[in-house]
DNA sequence: TGACATAACAGACAAATGTCTGTTATTCTC
DNA sequence: GAGAATAACAGACATTTGTCTGTTATGTCA
């Protein structure tokens, strides 16, 4: 490779290794080297333990695509989770076994096996800015606390919505004035709490 | 290793692998064989092999750290992309440089170079299901259709609008009848599109 | 010009890593 | 119990990859 400017080619090589360790695969010194068409390891190995020095990458010497950004530190652990389509809700707890597609998710505190994704049909709760088509990601679980958002199950359906209990009673709230609140267990209907809505994502592409 | 039934130690190592991947350094196979205590690396790589074979996994042969999803082939790639926090509207586009989080996201179509993340402040657009706090995926982009939700730059101020086209005018809508649209260049104040929203998260947890 | 810094190169060695051949142990089924 | 299938082990070899030492070229600046 013929001479360059000084710290131009650095940026090149800074922008590429950043490049592959966000999509998932940190180049190997020799891949930097091939990439740039340096003719030694070396000039790509110079420019590695530069941009280290300089902080921006950080590595583990000795081992294999073991360059790193810094600020990845940070960054919280990742899982696929199952995405359920529109399936019925009686079948909603078993359909998890299976799921057709997947959701990456970032989050510290659950497991992967503990969340699944629906979208959300209906308007009911336009008021707290849960549009159709949005996906909603659930934590399973069996119970909820006054004023959190759920996904339940009345009779056969599964429905987001506001969780609230009155003087012991429990309700289900839509956010939007032409909906009017469930009051589950009332009329004898099987109900239970799939789960709590953690995170509320729309795509608009 | 002491024996185990069928499949049940496979089940692990595909997990094990599975969060490597997901939290971005994939293992290598001698890293297999450390985590679950195996004398021999065959034995790790056994696994490691049934699960290609299996397709929960998919490898480049003779690559280190080269195993993958087959998910995340399909979804073809996910990125992580840079979050903005508060930010000076004017220092935007430099700030991309050096930004403080990072979000994961799967997109098919985009670069990870051109996405970011902002986090929403104040209620204009609360008519379209865009609340305070929410995190908006923008693509950067010079220009916007008319009727697709930009971030803008007017002045010194990011802000997130409807990118409406009136008679050859442009306008920035707000999403709630407390707010008035901005007509920009009408004042002369600097203005620009920085990129089009094409995802909205709320986390609620 | 000459000292200095950076860029790029050359060739090698060492460590990490992937791969291979063959063996033993456990479980299941007939 | 014999055979099949799976799990785990042992010991090596080959390739990939990281690392090292030393050299040559290009540009900067006093």
């Amino acid at each position: 490779m013929a001479y360059t400017p000084p710290g131009e080619t650095r940026k090149k090589v800074y922008e590429f290794v950043r490049e592959r360790i966000l999509s998932g695969s940190p180049p190997t010194v020799r891949e930097v080297q091939r990439a740039f068409g340096f003719r030694a390891v070396q000039s790509a190995r110079q420019h590695l333990e530069a941009l280290v020095a300089e902080g921006k990458l950080v590595k583990d010497s000795g081992k294999a695509r073991s360059h790193r950004l810094p600020e990845l530190g940070r960054v919280r652990s990742s899982h696929l989770i199952p995405m359920l389509g529109r399936v019925q809700a009686g079948e909603l707890t078993t359909a998890l076994q299976d799921p057709g597609d997947y959701l990456l998710v970032q989050k510290t505190r659950f497991d992967g096996r503990e969340l699944f994704a629906l979208t959300v049909q209906g308007e009911s709760m336009l008021g707290a800015g849960i549009l159709p088509g949005d996906t909603v990601i659930v934590r399973r679980q069996p119970a909820a606390r006054s004023g959190e958002i759920v996904v339940a199950l009345v009779g056969e359906e599964a429905t987001v919505k506001r969780y609230r209990e009155k003087k012991g009673r429990v309700e289900l709230h839509p956010e939007n004035d032409a909906f009017e609140p469930i009051v589950p267990r009332e009329d004898g209907e099987p109900f239970s709490i799939l789960g709590k809505v953690i995170e509320v994502r729309r795509n608009l592409e």
